[in-house]
Parts: structure tokens; sequence; C-alpha cells
DNA sequence: CTTTAATTTTATCCTTTGGTAAAATATATC
DNA sequence: GATATATTTTACCAAAGGATAAAATTAAAG
């Protein structure tokens, strides 16, 4: 019940390797890949503890053995599912760049998370199930990985402000504004498709949303 | 693993009182009070599959057959639990009304949503979790009662635009950017707080939120 | 083709979990 | 205070769940 260890994070573990055991023969690599797709799927419908190794065994059409071949326990495949999706969920925000114009940066951030959203709904539902939980496993790197990046990213976003280019806004609170509003389509995906009957796998829909977030956010903080 | 059955909502079963039953005593009303408070509390952490009576029990400072008790099972548990989530979820958005001016009418609600957020948390979280587990359960809710009342709503927010006291927002995707900002203050509290330290219950952070998020998306949607 | 190493299956273990039965205790009513 | 009812505890149970061992099968290397 401890749950999490050894998080230094985006590196993968990767040792072995060295003891000159081959770890990406074809199969191994068709198959773990195939393991993190069902868990990835598994645990964004029940969290960590909700998820069965039956489940994603099941879906991944091999047997609870046979995965636990690949990922010696349950834990240390959600690890390995979380890492897969931190890497992706941080990428774009560390392209903010303050010598780029705000409406230009942040239009553009706003774009990359909403194409997470589409492409990755239920990694981002994963991601939302381990935040809403309580963070059990990624609290560590709230605190130290994404604190420092949000930080140097909300210095950016003073620095703006200052310059006159945006309107005086709080740069945590946009940020997670925007993390807000593009998340939602994702992790809430099933009450607007209870509402609208859209997904964001509609391209008219996907763009609609996209400019109607940008057009609502941009017109609230550019001066 | 069907979970759901008979959630024509709001109403309580509320049979039994009929047959002569005090189902009332001062023990009753505290003891199922009790129960349903540790219930949020574990539901919101590890949703309805990952939660364990015995958790509950225990949170409860109670045996978990005399949970059951009172409760006849878990399933049982948790439509109650969100039985009464729904009920304080739903309230606000009825509310919205035409004949007043949308910059009071949305600030308002905005209002409401916030206020939901600083005193249900976790509440919230179930809430949260539930959809993002695909609303094994709401799904007949959100089809339906839900549907309803946004499709009025978004109604009134149509009117609005065409008045011209609204700037040419889609009033569906506006609902879901209130939704999604107000409760993402709850649901992702635990990243909240890693990233600044504060919630809402600090007064002052809560104020500045909601202020900061009214100001960008009443300028947003102004005209 | 063998031989060796990698992969998969079968059988099994121990713990947890939702739930029940029935006895024991407390509470209320007359 | 005796009787009936409501509440709580104790003792279980069957199924599910994470995990291991070892046998069986498949693939790779020489």
């Amino acid at each position: 019940m401890t749950l999490n260890q050894g998080f230094p994070l985006p590196a993968e573990p990767d040792a072995d390797r060295a003891g000159g055991k081959r770890r990406d023969s074809r199969i191994q690599v068709r198959n773990r890949e195939k393991i993190l797709d069902a868990a990835t799927e598994i645990f964004s419908m029940y969290g960590y503890r909700g998820a069965t190794l039956d489940q994603i065994a099941g879906k991944a059409a091999m047997s609870k053995p046979n995965l636990l071949y690949y990922f010696s326990s349950k834990e240390e495949l959600y690890l390995a599912v979380l890492r897969d999706i931190l890497e992706i969920w941080l990428q774009p925000l560390k392209e903010l760049d303050e010598r780029e114009s705000p409406e230009r940066e942040i239009s553009a951030y706003i774009d990359q998370k909403i194409r997470f959203s589409q492409l990755y709904p239920t990694a981002s539902r994963v991601f939302a199930n381990e935040i809403v939980a309580g963070a059990p496993v990624l609290k560590p790197v709230l605190d130290s990985y994404l604190r420092d990046i949000v930080k140097k990213k909300a210095r950016v976003i003073r620095k703006w402000v200052k310059r006159g280019e945006l309107a005086d806004v709080d740069p945590y609170h946009l940020i997670m504004m925007i993390w807000a509003v593009t998340q939602h389509y994702a992790d809430f995906a099933v009450q607007i498709d209870s509402l609208l009957g859209k997904s964001l796998d509609d391209g008219r829909f996907y763009n609609q949303t996209r400019k109607h977030i940008k057009r609502i956010l941009m017109r609230g903080i550019l001066k």
C-alpha cells in the first residue's frame, strides 16, 4: 500500500541491458506495448486500486502470469504507465518562450494541450485519476519537477505582463485555467458525449472546441 | 459488476417508512451521516472499485457488518453518496435566469460553482472520479436529466447572445469551460497545493481565485 | 538439428474483500 | 424492570486478486 518508490522520473530504469540480456526482442517490445496500452485503458477507468491484473491481462490478450513476466508487479506497471504519460504531458509547457509574443506562445500552448487531449484521452484520464486520488505516486514529482517548470514559466508570463503585452493576470491561475479547460475535454469526455453527442475524435468538433477555448481565453488575457 | 440500478435520482428511495419502522432515530441519522462522510472521502480517493468497505467502516469508526446494517451493500452506499452530490451539484445551473443580465447571472453562477468546490471538495472528487471512469452509474442521469437542464440553459445563453449582451460564444462550450475551471480547484487540489502551497480553504486564496477566474472569463465573453 | 535461452501455461498460495448468520448488547416502551 | 426492538459484535464464507513455482512450449543460435 505504500506504492511509489524510485520515481526520479523521466528516465526509465533501463538497467538490465548491461547484463548482456537483450530486452528488446521483437516480441518483447510488442508485448510490453500491448500491456501498457491495455493498462492505460484499465487504469483510466478504475484507478490504480480498482484496476485488476486480470482485466489488464485480458485486454492485452494474455494470461496474468504472462503479463507479470513483463512487469513484475502491478505497481511497476502503473509506474511505467505514469512515466510515459508524464513525459508527453509536461513537454509543451517547457516550450513557452518569452522572446516570442504571448499571443503566439499561449495560443500555441493551448493548441498543444488540446491536441494531447485528443490524441491521448485515456492517458489524460489516468493522470486525472492519479491527481484526483491525491497523487499518491506523483506527489514527489509535482513537488519538485513540475513545480520548478511552472515557476519558471510563471516568470515568463509575468514578464509579458510587465511589458504590457498581457493584461494583469496571475500566471499560476492562468496556467491552471488552461490545464483545466483543455484536459476537461479528455477527462470528462463521457459527460461531453452525453450533452453533445460529440468527442474530440470528430475533427469538426475538435476545431470548434479549440477555437472557442482560444477565443475566450485570449480575449480574456490579451490587452 | 453491473452497478447501477434504480437511479431515477433526486428522490431518495425512502420506502420502508410506511411499514411503521422509524428510520430516523437519533442514532440512525447520526450513523448514516458518519458513514456517508467516510464513504465520500474513501470513494474520492479510490473510486468505486478501489474503495473497500473496511476502509470506509474504519474511517467511520465502526465495524464492517455494522456499516452493512445501515447500507446493505457497497453499491447502495455508493448510490447514496452520488445522490447527495448530484443534488447540490446541479442546483446552481438551474438558477440561470434569462431575465437578468448575463453579467450578473454568469458571474453568480461562477461564484456558486467555486463555492461548491470550496465547501465540498471531496464530493466534487467523487463526482470527478465517476465521470472520468466513464460514468458507469451516472450515465443515464447525464443522458437525461443533466442533458435537459443544460439544453434549457444553453437556450438562455443563446438568447443573451442574440440580444447582443454577450459575445458570440457557444453556450455549451461556455458552460463546460466554467465547469472545468471551477471544479479543477477541487478535483486537482493536490496539484494546486504542490504548486502554490494553497487551497480554497484559505480565504484569501479563495477570493483571489474567484476573482481571477471571473475576470478572465467575463472579459472573454462580455461584449 | 541441437542446444540454450526466452516465453507461455498450469497449478497453486495467501490475502483481501464483499457479504451473511447468529449471538450479544443496548435502547426504548409499557 | 420485563419485553420487544434496534444496534453492534464475533465468527465465518466464497470469490477475487496479486503473486510465485515449475513445467511446457516456442524461438534463436550455432
